[in-house]
DNA sequence: CGTTTCATTGAGTGCGATCAAGCCGTGTGG
DNA sequence: CCACACGGCTTGATCGCACTCAATGAAACG
């Protein structure tokens, strides 16, 4: 453990109308991570609750021979680690060096409880995160490889506003996540890339000339 | 729209101790829906709550060239239809004749907020179906087409008590869940039946002899 | 008994995986 | 400044698993 987590504020603390998301950052602690290191293992007891301060991060699952799945990258602002169970299922690995504020679980039950408010936004982000790992479910069962790597591009320019988009992840992140090998989404992005469908600056940063043409990719 | 749905009985009731699902027994509608008959559709307002009581349901969603992915099975005692958003993603369709009791979201929400012990029922069925959701994408994305059906073989006699395994769903159903193709899916059945790892009866009926040797071709 | 629907089996194909180089930007030390 | 190594990415050649297309078999139903 990198650091102790204090929980002494939780009872001091009213929200009034305060967002879950600064609630969580007044009562957490902040803590860091380099990249690539794991902020919490596959397997381990989930009593700790994450905010993402900055920088981004994956959550993995892996099979004993290695192979490799992704279940979500997280940007900026959005909570992790949140579990049915007592168990995560999945490990958190920094994507990129990153600051998240911690809170215990039973601190966080304990807040939500006497705030309904705080209650229903937490709902609400589970439920989003469920509609997320549904509308994976048809990319990554149903959805061919070029229709996967266009999809992913227009979600990453979703997510940020800015014009050049940029991508955190690796090749082989990338792969994880749809499904994929590296060599095929490599194949599949310089295949978009000769069509005109994206401009890639380097290998991580890219921009969509149409956002309309390239959809028309993902079916 | 089959049936109207009352809603007089929310202020009225009062729960107590009540369980979430017998809750909505007493306070919603009762409908019951024939084999195929859709219970709600893609791209609906999600007014509606459900709860199963007898018979089993399938999510679906289609793609514009017929390309389906079965998002979950339902099967007695549970809920579904829950959305984040006010429009259903997924289909819902009567798998087999089925009984359904159905509440406004309105007055569900209203009930929750005030018994905060079924909003914590409510809030862990949502998080188990986020969490089945994620396990079915290392299915769908990293697992063979023999580990995709032997781990779903696995998964309905886990969910049946019973020792000869039912199958309420066709061959098509289990292919639009699973990632595959009908025939792929008859093959790999076949493969392991002869392989001594199950034991069909007939095409919808099962048995598992090892369930520790079956479990040993999902990886 | 014919018709329909669903499941199985076979033959051949193709998409994405695998195996193997090659490329390129970055960092390091001489 | 160059030589070299290293990791991440791309490209090429080949393979094989799952898909496609097609036929057959087996129940269910009128």
């Amino acid at each position: 453990m990198r650091n102790i987590v204090e929980t002494t504020a939780a009872t001091a603390f009213t929200p009034g109308v305060a967002s879950l998301t600064d609630t969580m950052d007044q009562m957490g602690v902040r803590m860091t991570f380099a990249r690539d290191e794991e902020i919490f293992a596959q397997g381990e007891e989930a009593d700790l609750i994450y905010r993402l301060v900055s920088g981004s991060v994956r959550t993995t699952r892996l099979m004993h021979d290695g192979r490799r799945q992704i279940g979500e990258f997280h940007y900026m602002g959005e909570i992790f680690g949140i579990e049915a169970n007592d168990e995560h299922r999945f490990s958190g690995e920094a994507l990129t060096d990153c600051v998240v504020t911690v809170l215990r679980r039973s601190a966080f039950v304990a807040l939500v409880r006497s705030h309904p408010d705080l209650e229903r936004q937490f709902w609400s982000a589970t439920a989003k995160a469920l509609q997320r790992s549904q509308d994976h479910l048809l990319l990554i069962g149903r959805k061919t490889a070029c229709e996967k790597v266009a999809s992913f591009l227009i979600d990453m320019a979703e997510r940020q506003k800015a014009e050049l988009v940029s991508l955190p992840m690796g090749r082989q992140d990338m792969a994880d996540y749809l499904g994929l090998t590296i060599e095929t989404v490599s194949r599949m992005l310089t295949q978009l890339q000769s069509s005109r469908m994206v401009e890639f600056t380097d290998s991580r940063h890219f921009r969509i000339p149409s956002r309309q043409s390239l959809a028309r990719f993902c079916q």
